[in-house]
DNA sequence: AAATTTTAGCCAAACGATTTAGCCAACTCT
DNA sequence: AGAGTTGGCTAAATCGTTTGGCTAAAATTT
């Protein structure tokens, strides 16, 4: 009991195969052009296989000042319900790292306070060697943080042409949803948001504004609800119940920037005695897994937050490694999921 | 551009304060405070602030032998529902792991062959000093894999006495839901479950036949449903349809042991044309945020996993650091949550 | 005053890898 | 045969900390 078996270092597996560990050094990572005969080379995988060992991390790290870790600056909302879409993304995070032995960690923050003083920190202790944000925002004090100190990746639309980003065609998106709306015969669309200082925002009113336009109809400043902080669905449910006490009349369809911000409208519609879809139809973002499930079920953007990520992640990998990536800002397509909360599916069909 | 400022090292504290590094590590670790006189000690912070000095966590790790970063190894399911649980984790592992400067890396894997290994090469690379498990099984490979060569907390039961774990108090979370059923004058509840193999199973069973028995009602196995693998919607339709395409008569009740599984019960329930809660009374676990707005709403049993998740990571950093750690075994309550789907708020009241 | 203890701080050796420079055969070429 | 090449390997430096041992000087005791 306790047999304190300490890990095996590269100079045991240099004494068991009779060299020296530079070595063994040298057949493991291959870079080095110092080349190593067949038969020696044979002789320390031999020896490693049957040790069973594997280089230290730490001491790795030190060396080559590399951790092989990345970071994942991710907010910890009090509202749950928002949790798939960081699930997703710790999944696609997880699936490039893992490709290529790095870590991932867990920056977690409750506010953008403490989110820089997570990246500070770990800039400071490199305890990370590149990071991944999300939800860029005007003037984001994260960046000239970052910039030119670490590595990092934005998960996002960002003003800097210099920063590397991947982000959902949000113009694209919004405009298909709400042409959508448009063709269900609706005039009055209201648009839920989160603040427009978060580039998401902005790109969902364009493409909001854009199909408006082009079916000829006036944008209307009076139909946008704005959400006080992020998302979630009391903000959703405030945002709207604000809306609704506002206007004279009410809208006869929304497009909500994210489906825990639709499940607020539903609430908020539901209490003001109006019926979805019959009287109001509701449209959301990122077909988050209950959006099938609600009552009814909602009409949604379907983002790939798992591809989304993973493509970050890899960028992210090349940047790190000075590797050249390829194109600076990605964007991935999106998919209109048809449900029933829009009405489109008036007769019922279960 | 391109300032390659360098990370400030201890060195260039020592000579900012005029000391050797030894000194300026033992006032920043600060353990022999009679080590080094009161204004020498000033004068080593001082710069040390002024120079913005941070220990560089990977030159720690190796001479230390502490990496001061906990694993989680949780599944990467395809079900996103899932993800409020291991999102309330995070917060949790967080939550304890800010508190005394740990970092939280994920291992997530996508079945049980992947997590062993990944918690081998954790093990080889010393990648963490310790990881949390979820929910063990019988005869857990997990548990000799790590036992004597890393520490590590589990979170639910396991039978070997000597790991610490946390866990909710499932036989009377279990029983109290049954109960409540029961008093809803219910006598056929059926129980849809993971396999028994999984401790959380084999205690919910145990809950629900005390609450039978002591009502002096039978146990019928007919009445158990379970899935083939893990929880998902998916997974508790699947179930719950064998369970109806068996049974001559449904059963008047549903326990299910999450609300993923609930939820699949309520699309199977439909399917067969039996009104939820009128037909069928159906009652979940995990109180998952999306519970409250599907349809009808879920009654379930509320889990502190957050707070579970909190006292497991705080438990594994005491045993890391050798401390002792107060219980070896941790019950944290539930709490009944009573929505629409069980048929106790008969008389609708929105 | 000498001997002892305490105080304050430095030296140098790790920790475990990677990498650079260099050594020694053996081989090639004129 | 001597000079230059090359292949194959090793010794040693290095990354940035922490820490046990040591040494002077100062304080205390005898």
């Amino acid at each position: 009991m306790g047999r304190k078996r300490t890990v095996v270092t590269i100079r045991e597996v240099a004494k068991a195969a009779g060299v020296s560990v530079a070595t063994v050094s040298s057949v493991l990572n291959g870079q080095n052009h110092t080349r190593v005969a067949a038969e020696t080379r044979r002789r320390v995988l031999e020896a490693a296989r049957r040790l069973g060992y594997r280089p230290k991390r730490s001491a790795q790290a030190l060396r080559t000042g590399l951790t092989y870790t990345l970071g994942l600056s991710v907010p910890l909302c009090p509202d749950s319900l928002l949790s798939p879409f960081f699930y997703e993304a710790v999944k696609g995070a997880l699936k490039a790292a893992k490709q290529r032995g790095w870590l991932v960690t867990i920056l977690g923050f409750r506010d953008r306070q403490e989110e820089l003083a997570l990246l500070r920190s770990a800039l400071e202790q490199r305890s990370v060697d590149g990071v991944l944000l999300f939800d860029p925002q005007d003037d984001d004090p994260r960046l000239p943080l970052l910039k030119g100190r670490m590595p990092f990746v934005v998960v996002g639309r960002c003003s800097d042409p210099e920063v590397i980003t991947v982000d959902n065609d949000n113009v694209q998106a919004a405009k298909l949803a709400t042409q959508h709306l448009l063709q269900l015969g609706h005039r009055r669309i209201a648009f839920v948001h989160v603040p427009f200082r978060f580039a998401t925002a902005q790109d969902r009113l364009m493409g909001y504004r854009m199909a408006l336009e082009e079916a000829g109809l006036p944008f209307d400043a009076n139909l946008l609800a704005g959400t006080e902080g992020y998302y979630g669905v009391e903000a959703g449910y405030r945002a709207f119940l604000g809306l609704l006490n506002r206007l004279r009349k009410p809208p006869t369809a929304v497009l909500a920037m994210d489906d825990t911000l639709a499940l607020g409208v539903l609430q908020a519609a539901q209490q003001h005695g109006l019926r979805v879809p019959d009287d109001l139809a509701v449209v959301g973002f990122n077909d988050s897994p209950f959006a099938a499930h609600c009552e009814p079920p909602l009409t949604t953007v379907r983002i790939f937050a798992e591809t989304l990520v993973e493509y970050a992640t890899d960028a992210l990998l090349r940047l790190i490694r000075g590797e050249p990536v390829a194109p600076k800002r990605m964007l991935v397509p999106t998919q209109l999921i048809v449900r029933a909360s829009c009405g489109a599916m008036s007769r019922k069909n279960n």
